[in-house]
DNA sequence: CTCCAGGGTTTGC
DNA sequence: GCAAACCATGGA
């Protein structure tokens, strides 16, 4: 089926922009995305015009809010130079709205790795613990896991998936939303609830508990600081941060920003 | 072999 | 309350 974009949208930006660690690469013009039981195959056909493996009504029930479609990121005002040049560097990338749980697990593993290593700790996980479906295409791929996937873990299967000193976090992350409302709740909570709420978690601090906010509940006004973000920070802005400036917008200026970093390491 | 990674927790002052 | 030490290991 085909479908029309009308914004900014660039399916090897989002897919290299570091939120995301599943979204493949399958050939020179086709992309593949996983989220929760959905599987995409999307490849751009020209301008606007983009074919989707998706029926019309799960490309406008899930996939156009998974790309954060109704946003017009065209309306996005940058407010000094080098924010000009990210931009430049950077548009075409949509703050996905991914599943929570997965952005749980997946950004308490990213601490402290590199993101080739996060992609194959993450591969590694939903190979040994997810569902494994056939696709449209006849492909065979891996969801990722539920909370109910990984607390029965019996076998000690996460600690062969790379984790090092993160595994007792990850399995304590699962503990606490394994029956409960956890990751629910935090849709009715204002910023500041819901990171109090994320950061009740072992292993996820205030950069990691931004992501999942960011990624997982579309907060937009949230900007999570890195390493790479810091770099900006102090070389481009003094040592103070650009972001309260955007407010509402803040997180994707933040995700413009990080993109253009480590595609230009050699400038840091 | 060496170095560093989309940080967080614990410890010491 | 803050800065420093410590963390385990894949990937380059």
């Amino acid at each position: 089926m085909k479908i029309t974009v009308n914004d900014y949208f660039d399916l090897d930006k989002i897919k290299e922009s570091g939120q995301t660690f599943r979204a493949r690469k399958l050939d020179d013009n086709m992309y593949r995305f996983i989220s929760l039981n959905h599987v995409l195959y999307i490849s751009k056909v020209c301008d606007n015009s983009y074919d989707v493996s998706c029926s019309k009504d799960e490309w406008t029930s899930y996939w156009y809010n998974f790309f954060d479609l109704d946003r017009c990121y065209k309306d996005i005002i940058t407010e000094d130079e080098f924010a000009r040049k990210c931009f430049n560097c950077s548009k075409g990338i949509r703050i996905l709205r991914q599943e929570p749980f997965e952005m749980l697990i997946s950004f308490i593993i990213s601490q402290r790795k590199s993101i080739p290593a996060i992609r194959s700790s993450i591969e590694e996980i939903c190979m040994r613990f997810g569902d494994k479906i056939k696709t449209d295409t006849g492909e065979k791929v891996y969801l990722f896991p539920t909370p109910a996937q990984l607390v029965s873990d019996t076998k000690h299967k996460l600690g062969e998936c790379k984790l090092g000193y993160r595994l007792p976090y990850v399995q304590d992350a699962v503990n606490t939303v394994y029956n409960s409302t956890f990751l629910e709740d935090g849709f009715s909570m204002n910023n500041e609830q819901l990171l109090e709420h994320l950061m009740s978690v072992k292993g996820v601090g205030i950069k990691v508990a931004n992501c999942i906010a960011l990624f997982a509940y579309n907060r937009v006004d949230l900007a999570p600081v890195d390493t790479w973000i810091n770099k900006i920070i102090n070389t481009k802005y003094k040592g103070k941060s650009p972001f309260d400036k955007y407010k509402d917008v803040s997180g994707i200026i933040q995700q413009y920003f990080f993109y253009y970093a480590i595609t230009h390491k050699d400038e840091f």
